[in-house]
DNA sequence: GGTACTGGCCTTACGACGTAAGGTAGCCCG
DNA sequence: CGGGCTACCTTACGTCGTAAGGCCAGTACC
């Protein structure tokens, strides 16, 4: 019955945490138009520019919410445990990624998001790991899992794969003390950078992606087209 | 030699067509960011406030510059002349989809754009009458056109599909003015309605064409990886 | 010829936004 | 006890979209 009594009960003191906490929560139902800063300090009770002590600006609130929906991808698609060895690996992508979905369905806003980042979240590169992993134990080439990376796109995590190579290349881009947690991503972007060194800006070449992921689709197209006209 | 000699040359009066020209123009060298009604206006040489007698509001300049920007895409694409009769449907939609990625490499905000409009602009329901129309000329039912769209989603127009179903479903979407212009579309549109009337709302069930798309890859992808593995 | 109307453009101003600059109150440590 | 640090707040600036209303050159009509 305190000091702060007629002040009312005292508020938790703000952090991090809970200011992306609460952005995802604005972001969740009232859409990304919602989250300004002033909004994200009254439900946090406090004012615009107390937030400034816990991140940079608003950038990095963006960048702190697609992160934290990607942990939380991870984290489901990690509890799946389906077999992927051989012939498997298909159910086991189809599974990871129809989980990924429905969380993605929690946060409508947050593909949008993904795509306006410039910096590639740790937690993204581990999501797209696992999943070349997957391939991989599927007897993947890396080469053929790369086109199938960009082929899936936005069916992955449901945003534009067109951003995803990133801008200068080489594995520098993967921060040294991720390198171990990413093996795949590492070996796939050694082996695409020892087949054709020359192109150490922009190793993807959209076009060729492009056309890779519409064929696939042509052609899928093309044989049920047969199947059901027989 | 004249009363505005000393106030320079008379500008071109405002209009709406050249208000979206000088809007796209921004957009293409500046980005969507840098697409202001101050900004637009300057580039005119005129004021902010002036823009509004030729437009609603910003709302209404997006609208139109997707709108301009699908025209020309349609105009590109309705040149082509491929033959589409039975398996050459493949081709001339592939022909048709890589030439629409020429148009939208040109213009890299579009898909943004055309993601954020709620209202489907009229030469967007063109576009995809028109591929509708190579489809069926391959045999394709209208229930296999549909679930094709929805697959070949980004590719087609470079924008998310899930946003491609309208809000309320049925032909009554379709303005009256066009639905003559829309033979495909509205064909479609009626035989899914029929088929299952009862869902009048949301009658495409994203989970179901998410899962058609993926299954379509990670099919293909099989293929590929046993194709190589022999 | 006057006069009222109107279409096209401009000026001013408001509230929202992100955030720079600088204040203040409580706390810890010497 | 005093100085510095942490966490928060106040004020203010420049940007945005745009509401409200003024001005001015036709044009229509008597």
């Amino acid at each position: 019955m305190a000091a702060d009594a007629e002040a009312g009960p005292v508020r938790a003191p703000l952090s991090r945490d809970r200011v992306l906490r609460a952005a995802i929560g604005i972001a969740d139902d009232g859409g990304l138009a919602g989250l300004t800063m002033r909004r994200l300090a009254e439900v946090l009770g406090a004012e615009a520019m107390s937030l400034y002590y816990h991140v940079a600006n608003k950038d990095e609130v963006l960048d702190g919410i697609a992160d934290v929906v990607a942990r939380e991808i991870n984290e489901v698609v990690d509890a799946l445990e389906v077999p992927s060895a051989g012939a498997q690996w298909k159910n086991a992508v189809r599974r990871r990624i129809l989980a990924a979905r429905q969380v993605l369905l929690r946060h409508p806003w947050a593909p949008a998001v993904f795509e306006t980042r410039t910096a590639m979240s740790p937690e993204i590169l581990v999501y797209h790991d696992r999943l070349l992993g997957l391939m991989r134990d599927g007897g993947f080439s890396y080469d053929l899992a790369h086109h199938a990376l960009h082929a899936l796109g936005s069916r992955a995590l449901g945003f534009s794969p067109e951003l995803f190579d990133p801008g200068d290349g080489s594995t520098g881009d993967v921060p040294a003390e991720f390198a171990d947690r990413l093996p795949h991503l590492v070996g796939m972007l050694s082996e695409i950078a020892h087949d054709d060194p020359g192109s150490t800006l922009g190793w993807c070449d959209d076009q060729t992606e492009f056309e890779f992921g519409l064929d696939l689709l042509l052609d899928g197209l093309d044989r049920l087209r047969e199947r059901s006209s027989s």
